[in-house]
This record gives C-alpha cells, structure tokens and sequence, in this order.
DNA sequence: ACGCTGACGACAG
DNA sequence: GCTGTCGCCAGCG
C-alpha cells in the first residue's frame, strides 16, 4: 500500500471525526479510517498539513497519551495549549485516557 | 538492493 | 513510570 490520495482523504475524514473535547491516538486514527498497522503514516500526514489547516490534528495523540513532541519544543506547547482551550487536561505532555474517543462508537 | 528514517505501537525489564 | 527493543510500512538517498 502507498500514500494514495485515497489513503489521505479516509485520514482526513477519520481525524475529522474526532469531537472537540476528545483525543485519539494514530493507530486508531488509522484503523477508522480502515488502514490498520498505518500510525506512522498517519503521523507522517500530520507532519505534512499546511499550518492554517482545518482539521483538529492537536486531538491526535500516541496511543500512550503523551503528545508526539518533546515536551520543550514549542509545537508542544502550541498542540497542548489547543487541547486545554477546547477544555482537555493536559500536564507533563499527556493527557488522561479518558480523554479518548471510544473505538466503538466510531 | 540496502540502510535509515519517521507527529507510531506493544511489550519486556 | 520509564527506557530499551522490536515490529511496523512507505519513502528516499
């Protein structure tokens, strides 16, 4: 499988899907989106999305909660600071699981 | 073809 | 809870 436009729209659609006030982690995002195995790519995405982008990409996280970014660098902070604005908890880089969208529903 | 690299994930210490 | 290892899969030099 390669990085098809069709890989990305289903991406797109599956970030999309997760409500403010909720976090999902890459791999569920993959699997949504019915690329199971694909986090990396989904991240790989993630790092190519212009800056004045729609979509709620600060709502993705590892699956571990932790944000993908060393907790220094300043896109942390640009990422954490957006989850607290829609009222995510976020400390130490992490946020808590129940935070996380429920694969079921979805 | 080969090795290295990722906004990753699961698991063993 | 944290670090180290592997497994993962496509892209690139």
């Amino acid at each position: 499988m390669a990085i098809t436009t069709q890989f990305r729209q289903s991406v797109y659609l599956a970030v999309h899907s997760v409500a403010a006030g909720q976090v999902a982690g890459y791999g569920q995002i993959a699997a949504i989106a019915g690329y199971p195995g694909y986090a990396r790519h989904v991240g790989k995405l993630m790092s190519q999305l212009p800056n004045d982008t729609e979509l709620p990409w600060h709502r993705i996280l590892r699956s571990d909660g932790k944000i993908a970014f060393d907790a220094q660098s300043t896109a942390a902070a640009r990422q954490s600071q957006r989850l607290i604005d829609e009222g995510v908890a976020v400390t130490n880089n992490r946020v808590p699981k129940r935070y996380f969208i429920d694969p079921i529903t979805s």
